[in-house]
Formats: structure tokens, sequence, C-alpha cells
DNA sequence: GACATGGTGGAATATAGGTTCTATTCTTGG
DNA sequence: CCAAGAATAGAACCTATATTCCACCATGTC
């Protein structure tokens, strides 16, 4: 019953990860018949044509029969070369971060435990994805843009509303430690927009804003724009409208259609911001130091 | 000659690279009709979906007929919806070979690296290991005892002052959104004490302080405690001043004598505590719906 | 209020792509 | 050198997928 020369024949355990399918090629080449091996190759050398391109013409470039393929992800134990193929496009995606792991079985297991315990591991799993999302999206010339400005301003406005005001509470409060001359706009008393045109071409707004936009921010960071002040933003990209009138935007990659959003990320990327900038306070601080 | 209304036209200018195809998206956004609007926003926001997934998937994903996402890349100027995924395919390969890049010189230089980048990834490094403490030390018990003490309060008053303000801003307005009977004490006018001494046996103190614990709280919430109000705070462990007064106490891992300490725990155990809230009050609401 | 125009949904269509099958070639053991 | 088995090439097939087309609807205009 056992067949001979198995050689080809699917191994034991089955594949499910990027991980495992290198190890699997690695570890079979040798016992591969010579055209497989050439595809073998192929696919260490060059993953990523084996997640975008199509089976024709990676038979092509391999000089290979496109059935030949097929044949090598059956050897490995797939059902057909789609199959393999999902692997190497997850591999594109996930980009093997250590958290990676970790973040993937706190959702697995927060998405079955009940309870509170399992809003927690949720929450703090998808804390984590956005964190990750904010580093990887962030660009940094734009947060040292929006630094200099910081640092130039004879006066900062902080300006946010509804579920972004904790984020103006925090940078008013955090730039103010750093002895800069921040003021939250709080709307106590309705005079955010008077006090919004106090501000001048030396001064810089600072509004945090995400959909759906309150339409008084977007108001005085218009008008502010429009008349020459710096406007710095912390928003949800491109489309956002206080896109338009930002002299620096500063984007969440926004999520989507998730009914719960997290500040988390804004809330992070606020005190990248205040972190930067008190670095480069400092650094300005000790060169005036050396040069006395 | 001049087509009139030509607001789905091709623009004149060919998009040839990912990042013209962004500037073009969000640049035409406005103009775009609605359907493909929608479109747009998720070709911004998750591009690497729009790289790897089938037209069908995406249709269905952005609850839209799969003739829109063609008709979207034709208003961008291109003959199909294939050619238009090339591009963002091409951005897919471009940034993985970029972020490995990274990931080596993460870990060379770890957090040598200076500027806005460096601050960045250990700023959201550190949010990450901060998220994964919290998920592991938070007793799931003690939420959820502090859980039913909201759902079941008359009033709730917020407490916090400075740095930890903004996470009182957000508890007030999270708490509201689920139509609870939550209060900002926000210090307008010196009147938190006063306030704070209406709170009753059947009301809640919910107050965060973190050290250098600012006295303020410290005695509103020891004076309600012995008043018989229940107190939920979120501080830092057993050794806080506040930890003693506490009906529950959502404790957030210490973290030691770093001098700048992030909100991102507490806002994520904030949020946490909301959510827990919500489903709570969800499934009441379900269960008296069903003995109806 | 009727008309015109462009947007949208849905099914029909064309095609590109993956898969399977078979004759042929190559390899290996006797 | 021959025979048996496996591997391969090439074509045929079939499914999945993008695309096109048309009728209907919403919107804004005269």
């Amino acid at each position: 019953m056992i067949e001979p020369h198995a050689a080809t024949a699917a191994p034991a355990t089955p594949v499910t990860t990027y991980d495992q399918l290198r190890e699997a090629i690695a570890g079979r080449y040798a016992e591969l018949p010579r055209q497989l091996q050439r595809v073998a190759r192929i696919a260490l050398e060059r993953p990523r044509d084996l997640a975008l391109k199509t089976v024709a013409s990676l038979a092509q470039e391999a000089g290979v029969q496109p059935s030949t393929l097929v044949r090598f992800a059956n050897a490995l134990g797939f059902g057909g070369f789609s199959a393999m193929q999902q692997l190497f496009q997850s591999h594109l995606v996930e980009r093997s971060g250590s958290y990676r792991e970790r973040i993937a079985r706190m959702r697995d297991d927060g998405g079955e435990r009940k309870g509170a315990g399992g809003v927690l591991q949720r929450c703090a799993g998808e804390g984590m994805r956005g964190l990750e999302r904010l580093a990887d999206s962030l660009p940094p010339p734009a947060l040292d843009h929006a630094v200099r400005l910081l640092c130039g301003a004879r006066r900062i406005d902080v300006l946010a509303y509804r579920r972004s005001f904790p984020v103006a509470c925090y940078l008013a409060y955090a730039l103010n430690q750093l002895e800069l001359p921040a003021h939250l706009l709080d709307g106590v008393g309705g005079m955010n927009r008077e006090y919004a045109e106090r501000l001048t071409a030396r001064d810089v707004l600072l509004a945090v804003s995400f959909r759906n936009y309150t339409a008084e921010c977007v108001d005085v960071a218009t008008a502010c724009s429009a008349r020459g002040v710096a406007v710095v933003t912390i928003t949800d990209g491109p489309l956002s409208p206080l896109h338009r009138v930002s002299t620096v935007c500063l984007p969440i990659g926004d999520q989507g259609r998730q009914p719960f959003r997290s500040l988390v990320e804004p809330l992070c990327l606020a005190e990248v911001l205040v972190l930067a900038t008190g670095h480069r306070l400092a650094a300005a601080a000790s060169r005036r130091r050396r040069t006395h």
C-alpha cells in the first residue's frame, strides 16, 4: 500500500504560513524533480513575483510549462497554484514583525472570549495594530515641518471638538510643559471663533478633527488659513476637508467602517509631535549654550 | 466640441505612478459622484486590498457593484480596473522592499536613530509594549465590577487633573454617547469640590490620576468614599493614594522612572471600560426586549 | 412639473487565467 | 539494450474575473 518513489507526494504536515512554506521548499528541494527545482529556485529568490504575477508569465520566465507550476504547488500539498499564491501574497502584506504574531493571537482569543476580558484583549490588539500602521504611514518630513512651525510660533491655539477634544487637551497641556505658548480653545463661553481670529501669520493653529468633521472646526481652520496663519492638522487623510487648508497635515490611517474608532492612534501621534518638538527645543538650547 | 459636465471624464494628464494616483484620487474626490467617492475612500484607506483582491470582493466590501470599480478606474484615465490595480501592486512591492530595510535599521541602531522618524518609531514601540502590558495585567473581574457600577449609577462624575484630564474628557464624552448620565468635572470656576459633594451613595465618582497625584483629586475621592459614593479609579497600582479609597481600582502598570509617560495605556483602558459598559447595556436591553 | 443628463444596479459577455489530461520523453533498474 | 515508471510539454478545458451594455433612477434645469 505504501507508494514507491513518493518523492513528489504531498508532505504529511500541511503548510499554512509563509515561513513554513519557505522551509518546506528549502527542505524538499533536493528530492524534487529537475523542473520543479527550477520553480523552487524562483519561488525562493523572487517571492514578490510569485505573489503578483500570473502562471503564464512565471512559467515563461522560468522556462517551464504553466502546468509545472501547478504540479509544484501540488507537490507542496496545495490544491492548486492559487492556494499557494495566497501565502506569498499574505507575506507581502503582513511584513513579518515580531508583534504581528502576538497581535493575531490576541485578536483570535479575544474574539472567542466573551465578557470584559475579551473586550480588553481585542481593544489592546486593535490599538497595537493602529500604532503599527501609524509608524508605517506617517511621513517623517511632515512631522519635521510641523515641529519647526510649533517651535517658531509666537502663539499656538489648539482646536478640537467632541471626540477629538481629549487630544487637544493633551497637546495644550504638553506643549505648555515645554514652555511653548499653547492655548486650548476649550469652547467655554462659545468664544473659539473669536479667539482664533486673533491669530496672525506668526502664529500656529493646531487643529484635530475626524469624520464626521465638526463644521466649526473646519470653518475656523479655513478662516485662519485664508489669513495666512500656519495650520497644522491631525486628521484622517487626504479626503479630510482639513487637508486642503493645512500648512502641514499629519494623517491618521483611517479606520474604515469600524463602528468604534479608537483615540489611541491620534493620541500617540500627538505624543510623538510633542516629543519631537521637545527634542528640537533641547537641541536648539544646547546649541545656543555652546555658542556663548 | 468642448464636452459639458465633464466631471467624470479622464483627467488630461495620464497617471503613471502610485503617488500620482493617490494625488489624483484626493484631488478629484470632491467632483466625483457618490458611489465613486465610496470607492475612492477605500482606495486611499486600504491600498493593499486594492492591490490584491478581486473586483467582486472589493465591490462587496464597498457595498457597490463591480461595474462601479471599473467606472472608477476609467474616471481616473485607466483603460480598466486591471490597469489601475497594477499601480497599487507596484506600490506594494516597493514598500515591502523598503520596509525590510527599515526593520533591519531599527534592529541595528534601535533607539539610536535621531530625528522625527526615530521618535515616531520609539514612541509607537513603547505604546505597543504598554498595551501589551495592559492586556496582561488588568484583572477582568475588576473591569466587570466597574462596568456594573457604571451601569447602575444614577449619576457619574468624572474627575481628573492636568495630564490625566484628557482621559476624563474622553470618558465623559463616550459615556454620554452611551446615554449614561456622565458629567465632566472640568474645573471651570473652581467648582469641582462642590459638584462632587452632590454625589450620593447611588452615584459613581470616576477618578483618574497618576503620580504626582493632584491633591485635590485625592481629596475629593476620599471625601466621596467616606460618604459612601462608589469610587472607580484609574491609577497606577496599589501604592496610589487613590487605591485605598477605591471601590474598584483599575491599575495601569507603572511606567517606572521614565521621564516621559504616555497616555496611550490609560486611554486604551478607558476605551475598554466604555466598550465593556456598552456591551453590558446592549445585553441588558436585548434581555428586556425578549422578556416583553 | 416635464425634460434632459448623468449616475447606478444588474445581468450578459468576453477573456484571461488556472487546471487537467494525454502523448511523449527521459530516467532508471534489470 | 530493453522495459517500466515517472516527469514533462503542450494543448484542451473550464472556472473565475473583468468588462460591457442597457434599463432604471436620481438629480438638477428650464
